[in-house]
DNA sequence: CTTGACCTTCCAGTAACTGGAAGCCCCATG
DNA sequence: CATGGGGCTTCCAGTTACTGGAAGGTCAAG
C-alpha cells in the first residue's frame, strides 16, 4: 500500500505536484484511507513515471494527456504518437531559433559595450532606437 | 497630443499592454484629460519603443525595468549594462541547451517511430520507462 | 505525552499579458 | 437629433504548471 510520498519519491515528482494532476483530472481521483490518506498502487506509480518522462521531454499537459490516453489504448496506430512528437520537435525547434537568434543579437551588443565606468553604451543605444 | 491608440500604434505594443505596465508600475501613470483619457507625448513614445525593444531582445520586466533605470541615469557605468546582458545571454543560453537535447532526443525517437497503423510505438515505450 | 514527519484542504502567487463585459465619449452620417 | 461605430475607461478572469504557506488531522517512536 503506497501513500502519496511513496509515490512522489518513486515517481520523482513532488506531492504536491501529483495532487495537482489530480486536481486538473490528468489523473483520477486516488484511492482513500479512513483517514482521507490517497492510496497508490504500482500502475499508478507507472502512470506518474510516464508522464515525468513525458514532461521531461517538454510536453505540455495537455499533450500528456493525448499522449496518456494513446498509450492506455493497446490498438492505437503509432503514427499518431508520431505526429504529436514531431509537432513538439517542430515547436521547439521554432523556439530554438527564436532564442539563438535573441542571444547572438545580444552578445554581439554586448561585445561591442566596453563595459567599463564611462556612460557610453552601445546596448542601451540600440534599446533606444540608436541602431 | 497622443492618446493611447496613438503610442500604442507607435511603439508597437496594444493599448492593453501599455495599460498594464503603467498597473504595475513600470511607467508611470499618464496624465489625463478631462474625460479620464490618457495622454501621452514623444518622451513616452521613446520610454516605450525602448520597453519593447528589451522585451523583443528577451529581458524580463523585471530587467527592462533596471534597464530602464540605466538608460534614465545619464552617468551610469556602461559595465552594469554589459553584466545585464551578458547574465541573459548566459540564461538563453542554459535554455538553448535544455531544448536542443530535448529536441534531439525527441527526434531521435521519432525517427525510430514505423509512423503507420500498428501500434508498436518507441517513444510510449520510452515514456513508459521501457528504453 | 510530546515531538516530528506525514497527510489533508484551501488560498495565493508566480510571468506577462490577453479576452471579455459593461459602460462612457466623440465624430459622422442620415 | 438620433444612431452607429470606434476608441476609451475599469475590473475580473483565464492562461501554464506548478509552488509556498497556513491551519489542522494522524501516526509511530521515545
Amino acid at each position: 500500500m503506497l501513500k502519496i510520498g511513496d509515490v512522489a519519491e518513486r515517481s520523482g515528482m513532488p506531492p504536491k505536484t501529483i495532487r495537482y494532476y489530480e486536481s486538473i483530472g490528468l489523473i483520477g481521483p486516488a484511492g482513500r484511507l479512513a483517514n482521507s490518506y490517497r492510496v497508490y498502487d504500482e500502475a499508478d506509480v507507472s502512470r506518474l513515471r510516464f508522464i515525468h518522462q513525458a514532461r521531461g521531454l517538454g510536453f505540455s499537459l495537455s499533450d500528456v494527456a493525448a499522449l496518456l490516453e494513446l498509450y492506455r489504448d493497446r490498438g492505437r496506430a503509432s503514427h499518431e504518437v508520431k505526429g504529436l512528437a514531431l509537432r513538439h520537435v517542430c515547436a521547439l525547434n521554432a523556439k530554438i531559433d527564436q532564442m539563438v537568434a535573441i542571444r547572438d543579437a545580444l552578445a554581439e551588443l554586448a561585445d561591442r559595450c566596453h563595459g567599463d565606468d564611462r556612460p557610453e553604451c552601445p546596448i542601451l543605444d540600440e534599446l533606444a532606437g540608436g541602431g
